[in-house]
RNA sequence: CGGGGCAUAGCGCAGUUCGGUUAGCGCACUUGGUUUGGGACCAAGGGGUCGUAGGUUCGAAUCCUACUGCCCCGACCA
């Protein structure tokens, strides 16, 4: 995976909230190794299971020259590991085997760590951003003393995971749980955000798993209690990762490009003076461009005096520009700057000596409008069905979420992916309780799942 | 792993059917000039093992054989 970067710049922008969001509630960051063990990696069978069909492992420490092939390198066959290493597809195994060191009694719980890594995962198919082979992220892994603790902790990522994609990512969410089928391997109960891209298909945002104390037996992790008595402790996992950039485009971008929400928008505004950069245009652009800053926003000044000023509209288009700001001669006459916003591409001239306010609220009109216009996409794509033939029929000509009773029986959930591609993309956590009957097997449903094709 | 397709300049392609000048076009790049309020124009340039290997032929991007790589669809998945 390569990301260039103007987009890794976005990486860092989202990477950089949520390790304060991380960090505001206590936790802390570390680093584990990426190569681990296949001895310990198969120590939590369950999670061990679900991973094994994508993992990269290492069988040699060492190439040597090619005899046959000269100037080529071979593996050195007599550079064979004597227990081989797996790539991390996640890190549970080999923190749980360190955990088991560091826990001893209550007193070392709760414990509150994250790491920032890179993992990597065989998928048979990629897709950028969205399922790419390796790929960076965040993986929390909490140990606690109580079972309530442990399902708070998960309980809290899943809402600072739905913060951050509602009012940093602009991208509204579907908070719920996962179904047994598609709960991590591993977990007692999988939390998801679940968001809905342009095309009418679900995308899994961000996942917080309670572990139970799945791990902790696996990995022998014991601590006293304040009575002294000894008990396995209870974990959490939970993680973000690029995907989330291409959330990001999928969610809000248009036939021009990307459409960036400007708290995660490498450059939030762009001055492009016209027709060329000259010397009182870039006085005035500067004078504007510190105001800007001091009040926290990213500017930048196009100096570039090779291409033209329509040439630099379409680029920053496609690069998702929120506001653009053309200033010429004319407007230096008439005291005035052309104010040109990306969600709605309108154009407006504005006061010179009002664009610096006038600016930083755009920066929020902007921001709201992009969350309200993706919500109400959602909205609209939102079906209430209570007949297979419905939902078969809505799923293709509309796509989008489907709220439906269903038995609650993973054989049904299998039944219907097998057919029709859907799978359930949670059971959500406001769920009103009513009663009613499977779409598919028509036995009693307590209330409605959300179904979806989903990336 | 199954089914389809593609491989010619940095990118996108034509040329291949039916072998025959020096392999071409658009974009990009270099230089010079003129331009400049929505992707400028003119001129002159640079850049190619036509995926790889072998074969047929007086002659191969073009025909034949084998191989390699990539893309799309399906099974797997965050």
């Amino acid at each position: 995976m390569v990301i260039k970067p103007y987009g890794y710049a976005i990486w860092e922008n989202m990477r950089d909230q949520l390790d304060k969001m991380f960090k505001e509630t206590g936790h802390v960051n570390a680093y584990f190794p990426i190569f681990i063990p296949k001895s310990l990696f198969e120590a939590e069978e369950k999670n061990a299971e679900g991973f094994a069909k994508e993992c990269a492992v290492v069988t040699h420490y060492r190439l040597k020259n090619d005899p046959l092939n000269k100037g080529k390198l071979m593996v050195d066959p007599e550079a064979k590991l004597e227990e081989e290493l797996i790539v991390r597809p996640t890190s549970e195994a080999i923190i749980w085997n360190t955990y088991r060191d560091w826990i001893q009694s209550y007193r070392d719980l709760p414990l509150l760590i994250n790491q920032w890594a890179n993992v990597v995962r065989w998928e048979m198919r990629t897709r950028p951003f969205l399922r790419t082979t390796e790929f960076l992220w965040q993986e929390g892994h909490t140990a606690h003393a109580t079972k309530k603790e442990a399902i708070d902790e998960a309980l809290l990522i899943h809402d600072i995971y739905a913060q951050f994609a509602e009012e940093y990512m602009a991208m509204p969410v579907i908070k719920g749980s996962k179904s047994e089928n598609e709960r991590f391997a591993g977990a007692d109960d999988t939390f998801t955000i679940e968001a809905l891209m342009q095309d009418g298909k679900a995308l899994q945002a961000g996942t917080s798993h309670y572990l139970g104390q799945n791990f902790a037996k696996a990995f022998n992790v014991t601590f006293s209690n304040d009575k002294n008595e000894n008990d396995f402790v209870w974990a959490t996992s939970w993680g973000v990762s690029t995907r989330l950039i291409g959330g990001l485009i999928m969610t809000h971008s248009d036939d021009e490009g990307l459409v960036l929400p400007p708290k995660l928008a490498p450059i939030q505004v762009v001055i492009v003076p016209i027709p060329k950069p000259d010397s009182d245009i870039l006085e005035k652009a500067n004078e504007i461009c510190s105001a800007l800053k001091k009040l926290g926003i990213k500017v930048k000044i196009d100096t570039d005096d090779t291409k033209r000023p329509g040439f630099k509209f379409a680029e920053y288009e496609m690069k998702g520009v929120p506001v653009r700001l053309g200033l010429g001669k004319r407007d230096l006459e008439n005291n005035t700057i052309e104010v040109a916003r990306r969600d709605t591409k309108e154009k407006i001239s504005v006061a010179l000596d009002n664009v610096v306010p006038h600016v930083s609220q755009l920066l929020e009109d902007i921001q709201d409008n992009l969350f309200n216009r993706a919500k109400l996409f959602r909205e609209s794509h939102i079906s209430e069905v209570d007949t297979y033939d419905e939902f078969k029929s809505l799923l293709e000509s509309k796509g989008g979420f489907f709220y439906c009773h269903w038995d609650g029986t993973s054989e049904t959930e299998e039944k219907i992916k097998e057919e029709t591609k859907a799978t359930i993309r949670c059971i959500p956590l406001n769920m009103k309780s009513e009663s009613g009957l499977c779409m598919y097997s028509g036995k009693p449903s307590v209330g409605r799942v959300v179904f979806a094709k989903a990336y």
